[in-house]
DNA sequence: GTGAAAGCGCTAACAC
DNA sequence: GTGTTAGCGCTTTCAC
């Protein structure tokens, strides 16, 4: 492996002009083009570790997921890879397995590999997550879900809710089913909701049936299976578009057909509501942007700059087959 | 920040002693016990670029993928994430966005980070990646696709190829559409191709014929669109599922009715096959189990124990309501 | 503009 | 079992 010692002997210098030039620092014109040709033919590259050990942080940023195999998570993270690379920052993704003891951990890790900052996806933020944030030292910005005094990117998840009230009440329809997910999860399981049944309030004589179900395809899916049978509403609104999908096929199951049977309405904009017949009918989020800012914030932070502790994201409604007229 | 030196002092030992402690070296008993306090006491961590710096290598694993967004990888990931974390390694992923210029740029700098290993999924083996592999001097897996003279590790495509064929003449079908990626992916594009035509081939009187399409859904989409209204096969393969999708949309779209105006088959086994309506016919493949030998294979090649140059995974047909008898 | 020297935090001989 | 010592490759004063 060439060092910067070889190429300081090479050249005739000490390595600290050899540094210096690597760092543009003032280095003569002669000199400089010396260290030019030699670098090239040696194909030199610094050792990061090297150098991370003197300037005690890195190029690398993590990124602590939930799940690897999610949609939003992956528009997400794609534009954070994209974004990083541009600026020549290195991404550390690691993911949690939607356990939320591992978050911490993961947190604490990260920062012992010293990254130079840290986005966060969490689901559910405690008083531990706000410990191990404080106490790393290093920018972490929340990604989904808010939290006071704490930087954070995040979707109108409230109006998002309210939009989709709004659609289904102007459909015509009165009773409705909302699937959630669980309330702990402040952005999915209560604002989403409260934007809908802050809509559905202004209609007189709606009336709202809530049931949780799970995160996860399967079990919702399984949960739908048992709930359809019985279904008084006309329309159901799910959490998720995961959770639409799921009563999507459990309908499909029992021989119901969307939107005839009842209208069904997701939050996500996946791609994939787009593809299932009947196409499903969501709200459509910024996953990439969110990314780019995400990115665009934490270097910022890391620059010293100022950021709004508070980034809102708008998201739009798509009307699609899956629900009708009542 | 507390370092070793720290530690060291407190326990009034040398900072080797503590070194020795930390690795397992040997410590008397009264030190030991001292030093477990110190250090949970301080929260000391070691440093990982001092510890890397010396030993010219990492726990790092860097994985290249052509692209966040898509189901096969990410199911691999997650389980290459879950192997690694139980060995202590750092999943470093690069995406390239299907630009196989990116692949070996990321090559070399994932090695020059100093990653112990590289796991690449890669479409296309060029010489170019070949000259990579050899000249970082680390152990690089092929994932996906074979190469002789390489670590990798690939699908049975062309047996899978050959039961989907199989499974589409038994049903009494003779006229067929394959559409095909193009054939510079040698598993996708061709394996998976003269799986199928060998086992058409058996079948006198079946005729086929080839179009190759794109590997992006909507491209896919618009293509099948073309096609489809003067559509003689009563069969199409699709090289991957996505394209079985988008063909799917693409007859709904028109009016036609699958299975009853043809059958429809994909490759992969996403779970959105399953999903959709109707369900489609694939093949599944081991997503799951390619991370975990690929991992495995990874450590023992760090640990300098010999692997087989190629490990094949077995996959299964899953029949499902898009396809049926002629 | 350039070089000498110190030191980042750690590991690994080697001597005791 | 423990301490001394010499670096790993780099950046950064501080003289010159």
């Amino acid at each position: 492996m060439v060092t910067i010692n070889d190429i300081a002997k090479r050249a005739n210098v000490a390595k600290s002009t050899v540094s210096r030039y690597l760092n543009g620092g003032s280095v003569s014109q002669k000199t400089k083009e010396k260290l030019n040709q030699i670098v090239a033919e040696t194909g030199y590259t610094p050792n990061t570790f090297a150098q991370s050990l003197k300037a005690k942080k890195t190029n690398m940023i993590g990124t602590i997921i939930p799940r690897l195999d999610s949609y939003s998570a992956n528009e997400a993270l794609a534009s954070i890879d994209e974004e990083l690379r541009e600026r020549n920052f290195q991404l550390l993704i690691t993911n949690t397995n939607q356990l939320s003891a591992r978050e911490i951990e993961s947190i604490y890790s990260l920062a012992k590999q010293k990254v130079a900052g840290i986005l966060l996806f969490a689901t559910v933020i405690t008083e531990e997550h706000k410990k191990a944030i404080t106490e790393v030292g290093i920018p972490v910005i929340l990604l989904g879900q808010q939290a006071e005094g704490f930087y954070h990117i995040v979707h109108e998840e409230y109006q998002a809710g309210y939009k989709l009230g709004k659609y289904a009440t102007r459909l015509g329809h009165k009773d409705f089913l909302y699937l959630n997910v669980f309330e702990a999860d402040v952005a999915v399981g209560q604002l989403r909701k409260n934007g809908v049944l802050a809509a559905l309030k202004e209609e007189k004589e709606s009336s709202v049936e809530m049931v949780e179900v799970s995160f996860s395809f399967e079990k919702a899916y399984e949960q739908a299976l048992k709930l359809l049978p019985t279904l008084k509403a006309t329309y159901i609104f799910c959490a998720t578009d995961n959770i639409a999908l799921a009563v999507l096929k459990a309908a499909h199951k029992l021989g119901l057909e969307v939107p005839t049977a009842f209208s069904l309405s997701g939050f996500g904009g996946y791609q994939i509501t787009s593809i299932v017949t009947p196409s499903i009918t969501t709200v459509k989020y910024a996953y990439k942007e969110l990314g780019q800012v995400a990115v665009q914030n934490l270097i910022k932070l890391l620059d010293g700059e100022e950021v709004p502790e508070e980034v809102q994201l708008t998201n739009e409604l798509i009307a699609n087959e899956s629900t009708q007229q009542y």
